[in-house]
DNA sequence: TAGTGGTCTAGACCACCCG
DNA sequence: GGGTGGTCTAGACCACTAT
């Protein structure tokens, strides 16, 4: 079968590897030849045979244990990747115009909830910030956010008239940790009308939390107009 | 500031430049140093570096591209990864019981939209499957699934009474192509009957759709009980 | 065309952990 | 204890692409 070949690159080994599992050369549960023996195989080196197999063991087809070797994983427990893109680029990817629209801006007391949910002292100020934003002038997604100006004094300053608070952060906040989270809600009244949905219908709803070095930084609740759908191929 | 220390890993690399890019020392789309520049700063080795980088790429936090350098991304277009286990899994780790139940398994004709989706000449035979997994007895997920026999002719063999489709499927086909969407639905009437649920109530709903080599062997809607949200962090 | 990242080689030491 | 993967080094050639 498979004769040693000449300059395999470390994709080469991974097309191989995938194959021989998915024809079940490799049988799931299976041990896989440690790297020394298949960089003999393959005329390459151990260097290069660990790069691929470390590449596939992360994208969840092996499992690597020192001394244990190399073990073909059953259980298809691939890992699906999504890009969290901004809305105004997940917009403009479909070739629709984006149009952004302020709907509320006031700074008040944390409510007991969101001070529970991001681990705040009570009575903390809050910026809350309510948005549209419209794919083509149709509503595309509404926006409810909460902004703790104690992590990030300047949003005081801010202006979200014209831009949403997202484009503003994204400035402002490098990169932090974040929370994110997918769920189906009901359509209250303000996101109904906002939605241009009846009341009372499913919505695809985002909760996103970031924080700044351990300090939380804003909550957001994105609500997605009917019909959205997020997607994803591995 | 950081003078160079030795001995850094490019764990320690990795986590030296998050610092600096969080901290704005490079800020966003600003250009690294080359990797040659780096080694010498860690007294460490251009392969070392590399692969420091390389994973931050992959991570998001940077954009790689040969002559025109390493640049600070600042569109976080962070990659959320979800891993996708099985329903079994996904129970068994919140400690909880599991319970499978099948309440229909027929062979039909393929209906024309799901044809249409799987890209299946029309008249196909499918295996249509209904089944329940509970959480400690608790509606946990509701699951419609077709099944392609001409793509794994086995599955009419198999017995679906004792354990789920899935379970099934994971031993027979390997490691495939993966299509996953997630939205939020209305309850119907079986919906709601099933997850205990008041129809017409919102539902999270992940839609997966399997191929093997090219051809399409599955396509599973499962429904969630209400209250599920789906959760990552970055 | 020159500079950057992409990759490979050959070798080494080490950490982990199964038997 | 010994074999496996994890990582680092030092060097090389190459592919891409900005200029």
């Amino acid at each position: 079968m498979a004769a040693a070949r000449e300059n395999m690159s470390y994709r080469d080994i991974k097309q191989v590897v995938v194959d021989r599992i998915q024809n079940r050369i490799w049988a799931p549960d299976s041990l896989l030849p440690s790297e020394t023996e298949l960089a003999e195989e393959f005329s390459s080196t151990r260097t290069t045979v660990n790069r691929a197999l470390r590449e596939l063991a992360e994208e969840g087809y092996l499992e690597r244990k020192r001394k244990a070797g190399t073990r073909v994983l059953n259980a298809p427990v691939r890992k699906a990747q999504f890009s969290i893109p901004l809305v105004r680029d997940e917009i403009a990817e479909t070739g629709a115009s984006y149009r952004y629209s302020l709907v509320e801006q006031t700074l008040l007391a944390a409510p007991d909830w969101l001070a529970a949910r991001l681990e705040l002292t009570q009575g903390r100020q809050v910026l809350h910030i309510r948005c549209m934003h419209y794919a083509d002038n149709a509503p595309f997604q509404y926006e409810v956010r909460w902004i703790i100006p104690e992590s990030i004094p300047e949003v005081l300053e801010a202006d979200f008239t014209q831009s949403g608070p997202n484009d503003w952060l994204v400035q402002k906040v490098p990169f932090t940790n974040l929370e994110i989270s997918f769920m189906a809600t009901k359509a209250d009244q303000a996101i109904a009308e906002f939605l241009d949905a009846p009341a009372g219908d499913p919505v695809f709803t985002a909760e996103r939390i970031t924080w700044l070095r351990g300090a939380p930084v804003t909550l957001a609740k994105l609500y997605f107009a009917p019909g959205y759908r997020m997607t994803t191929h591995i």
